[in-house]
DNA sequence: TCCCCTCGTCACGGTCCTTGACTGTCACCT
DNA sequence: AGGTGACAGTCAAGGACCGTGACGAGGGGA
């Protein structure tokens, strides 16, 4: 193995590690959640059923919060209702939107994605520690805040 | 905003974090190589120019590095063929095997792609202290290893 | 020699994202 | 009241991208 190879897996730069989290945390979720009879989820799901509110949320305000196509939306949407995890309701405050709702199974969706990113969460408290944890998420936070403010993008 | 989306908000979970970092660091890195001359290059030819070595690196390799699959890999040294990035030689150990070697140009987007990378962290190092950021990545490292290492994945 | 493994490639289907245009509704202004 | 621009959601089409199965060529041990 070559001299730059070798140094990019002794110290990996922030976009690798990154890339590492996401995938496996994303991967124990889906996985998760399909053993616990949520089988037909894929992670581009949690574009719309990781926003949503009990209440209902817009397809706008979902495209917004996830920074996903407003097109690709509306086609998640489609798959969920049919799965049976949301509805489409009128907004009666306004007649051009519609309240995307979750449905009972929807719910249960989203309390089992919560506690399991939950015991994600816990089981590495438990490994390194609570304080430790709380502190690396309190950093993490700032330079992804930070990092996002690169050119006011 | 309701409770759920207003609470995912103030204390993301680690799955959203990484994503955020992570695509906020691809888009600066990228768009940095596209004002220094590099503007065909993609997120995903990193698969390939992310792991290669000066002296060439087979496809196979840079596939098990990556994660990605091998036909991925080899459509991805196609492009980059024909966009003077890389080229093909026969290996002089295995001649089933080809060595993915970087051309000059290659060399060139591999030296400024890394220094984009330090720049990065270096960013950070002076808003946050480089103490700080040096906690941050060593905790980092410690979680991702431990999240891979989830059911012997 | 025979058998099984690995390396890279071809071909294919399916998934996914992006763009542009369109209808209906709203908010604002005159 | 009417007119104008902005916004919500959808339809349609194209391209980018990924995963699978199968293959020829070569390697390496029994």
């Amino acid at each position: 193995m070559g001299r730059r190879s070798e140094h990019k897996q002794r110290d990996p730069d922030l976009g690798i590690l990154s890339a590492r989290l996401l995938f496996s945390v994303q991967k124990e979720l889906f996985e998760t959640l399909a053993e616990q009879g949520h089988p037909r989820l894929r992670p581009r799901h949690g574009a719309v059923l990781g926003h949503l509110d009990e209440e209902g949320t817009r397809a706008t305000e979902l495209s917004r919060l996830s920074g996903t196509h407003k097109q690709v939306i509306g086609n998640l949407i489609d798959e969920l209702e049919e799965l049976g995890y949301v509805e489409r309701r009128p907004d009666p405050q306004d007649r051009r939107a519609k309240l995307i709702v979750p449905t009972a199974q929807g719910r249960d969706q989203m309390a089992k994605a919560d506690e399991i990113m939950a015991a994600i969460e816990r089981r590495h408290a438990e490994a390194m520690g609570e304080q430790r944890l709380a502190v690396f998420k309190g950093l993490f936070r700032e330079i992804a805040e930070r990092q996002l403010a690169w050119r006011g993008a």
